[in-house]
DNA sequence: GTGATTTGACCTCT
DNA sequence: AGAGGTCAAATCAC
């Protein structure tokens, strides 16, 4: 059967997505080498779970080339194309041998079209108040959430145009009599920084942080420090938002040093807040599956929580 | 003028 | 049908 490639317009992504499963690969044999080896493991956590980090950072990288880019090669994402009620022909434009090609929409009704991120990464903590987990948000909507007494806030990576970063973050505050900021994290930053060198989280990683995280795909626990820590804050919001979540902009003062730390792409590009700074109040959960766009399961969660959190700790079952 | 936020509309999913 | 997630025009802020 006949190539779908056309000569001389090698879909650059290919090779992307290849380098990065490449990478991957020699990473996860890393990994397996360190697991070999439990005395090495654990004297040196900090390897471990940066390396474990970075290769789920470029599953995600990958994913996200192969949904970037061209169907022809991936049937699969006909799919997605279709999902996002895109012609054809359009999603053909923008991936006809065009590197930086954006997905173009050109229809001007399609407004709400989206792809539930069913099976992407999705992260959630609670803290005690707004943080700033490094990188730049832009707020696309809010929306009143059933039994929630605060509007959810829905926030999208700046550079989501600009370098086709997927990651967003849901903040919603709690009804609890002191609220909390529960904050869900999709996808992973795929806008890494210019000088970002490697992958990690080293040094922010306590080994001896022994907060809980729920890993939704097992529905087993998983210690903290397996995962490492997470995003740092955020910045850019506004002082509406700040009052639609019911902060004083002296709580939420915005910041434009971004101090990145992504267990998944990023390291901290300058030296993190002390973590005293968010750890005193926060919980993590990390799912490899979790999809919050369904409502009975996040429903679900917030009675955990409210259940569970103690403070230090917190408890899923 | 440019970029961010607000907010109603619209779409998907359950 | 209702809830949740996203879009994009209008508006705001710098």
């Amino acid at each position: 059967m006949e190539s779908y490639y056309q000569p001389g317009c090698l879909p650059s992504n290919r090779i992307k997505a290849i380098q990065e499963l490449t990478e991957g690969q020699q990473l996860a044999n890393k990994l397996r080498e360190m697991l070999g080896q439990p005395e090495k493991v654990e004297c040196d956590c900090k390897s471990v779970d940066s390396i474990a980090v970075q290769i789920l950072g470029m599953f995600d990288n990958t994913l996200s080339i192969l949904n970037s880019y061209s169907f022809n090669e991936y049937p699969d994402i006909l799919t997605e194309a279709t999902r996002y009620n895109t012609s054809s022909l359009d999603y053909q434009k923008s991936q006809n041998c065009g590197e930086n090609a954006k997905f173009v929409r050109s229809e001007k009704n399609k407004r709400g079209c989206y792809k539930r991120r069913g099976n992407s990464s999705t992260f959630m903590k609670i803290t005690s108040s707004l943080i700033d987990d490094g990188y730049v948000w832009r707020k696309y909507g809010q929306k009143a959430i059933l039994n929630a007494k605060n509007q959810r806030n829905y926030f999208r990576c700046t550079h989501k145009d600009e370098k086709g970063c997927r990651a967003t973050k849901q903040v919603q505050k709690t009804n609890d009599e002191i609220p909390k900021y529960k904050t869900t994290y999709n996808g992973y930053h795929t806008c890494k920084k210019s000088h970002e060198v490697v992958y990690g989280i080293s040094d922010s990683l306590d080994c001896s942080d022994n907060s809980l995280i729920l890993d939704f795909k097992t529905n087993t626990l998983i210690e903290k420090k397996q995962v490492g820590s997470f995003f740092h804050s955020s910045k850019q919001i506004s002082k509406e938002n700040f009052s639609s979540l019911g902060l004083s902009q002296e709580q939420c003062s915005s910041s434009d040093n971004y101090t990145a730390s992504d267990p998944f792409t990023q390291l901290p590009d300058v030296p993190l807040e002390p973590m005293s700074t968010i750890s005193d109040y926060e919980d993590m959960i990390f799912s490899g599956v979790f999809s919050s766009s369904s409502g009975t399961q996040g429903y679900e969660i917030d009675n955990m929580f409210e259940s569970y959190d103690t403070g230090d700790f917190l408890l899923q079952l």
